[in-house]
DNA sequence: ACCTGAACACCGTTCAAGT
DNA sequence: ACCTGAACACCGTTCAAGT
């Protein structure tokens, strides 16, 4: 007579369909890239009605923009969690913030296309995806800022600038590798994340005056 | 009796129905965005029945491919005229290159959107999308050369090292203002092309060697 | 050679009605 | 409170048939 004591019994047709339909959006990203998820395709493989979705989504760029929200946290707890993220030499932070970046780009392509699939999500209007970027950002200009007084980087230029220049650098590698522009330097898949990663280096030691800097 | 003189009288019906289809289609990119093209759309603002584009077109993608492929060589061409990109001090070269792409982009946003919008086209299968690719990477590659040779810029990096550096540099900053970012780095917008081009310059700076190296 | 008309299998979204 | 069923106005693409 008592309801069966596992919660969650009934997987979706009531539930947390909310959740579910993230979850299957995100499948179909994964296997079409994130332009092609379907809101009616989702309801279908959650076997629920086509209009059953928006109940819980004003539209699917709304879908898309909590997926990205969903994405940018996980980013952000992955290149905090990275060794040497958090404190110590401030050169080495910097290193690890970016390659953080990189790899989390690299190892979850499609969380990445999403977070910065502008055309699919609407940045302005998420807060918490402005507060992810923002938040990446405070890390590295807190690095750039330590680096700069232990006469690390070079003191010619100011943070927010030398901090833009290390985000654009970070993203417009993340991009051309998701962009496919690699195959058009030469580089063999193999050979892209390490290339990639000799970029920053590059990078992070011209910032520290030209020469190779010691590297933990 | 004769025909009327003048050639290509009639607008669409017959003639060039192809170049019509791009020129819809880059109005339609230009006001709603690249990924909101439609080809029945176009065929309906050039009076043809919605079958008729596929006749020059095998699909969508085809078509955003060709408009990309436009793009780009409008793109090299930009870059190739803006004073100091084709000769003389190298390091102005270098800035040259870069600031042109960087205007190119901001000036013809739909344009560079369509070019940089890996999910509408198919670079891949585009000889001419990756011939103007590489055609800037190797204006890159030279002017880098040259700086190495007259001892302006670091001998610690290779030149594909730099070169990629660079043009990861220039994407990222190109597509952060696509992508709505700068928002998100208090950069007002009459500030975003300055932040850039200064972003830029900085990068030629680190690579001559630190301090701020004199610029023409 | 190029285009039409009609069809097919999809979309996102709305809305009255059901539980 | 949450979901269904049916509808509306769209898509891209195919294909026989027309000129």
């Amino acid at each position: 007579m008592v309801n069966p004591p596992v919660a969650a019994a009934r997987p979706y047709h009531h539930g947390n369909l909310r959740q579910a339909l993230l979850q299957a959006a995100l499948e179909m990203a994964q296997e079409l890239g994130p332009e092609r998820v379907s809101v009616r395709e989702a309801a279908r493989r959650l076997g629920v009605s086509p209009a059953a979705p928006f109940r819980h989504f004003p539209n699917r760029r709304a879908l898309m923009t909590a997926l990205a929200e969903e994405a940018a946290v996980r980013l952000r707890v992955e290149v905090r969690r990275r060794p040497g993220s958090q404190g110590g030499d401030p050169l080495r932070r910097l290193r690890a913030i970016g390659r953080g970046y990189l790899e989390w780009a690299g190892r979850h392509a499609a969380h990445f296309r999403i977070v910065s699939a502008r055309d699919e999500i609407d940045i302005a209007g998420s807060a918490a995806l402005r507060q992810e970027i923002r938040g990446l950002r405070e890390l590295t200009e807190q690095a750039l800022a330590d680096a700069q007084a232990t006469g690390q980087v070079v003191a010619s230029a100011s943070v927010p600038a030398l901090a833009l220049l290390a985000r654009a650098t970070v993203y417009g590698l993340a991009r051309m590798r998701l962009d496919g522009h690699f195959a058009q330097w030469d580089i063999e898949p193999d050979a892209v994340e390490p290339a990639m990663a000799a970029a920053l280096d590059l990078l992070v030691d011209l910032m520290a005056g030209g020469a190779p800097a010691g590297r933990a």
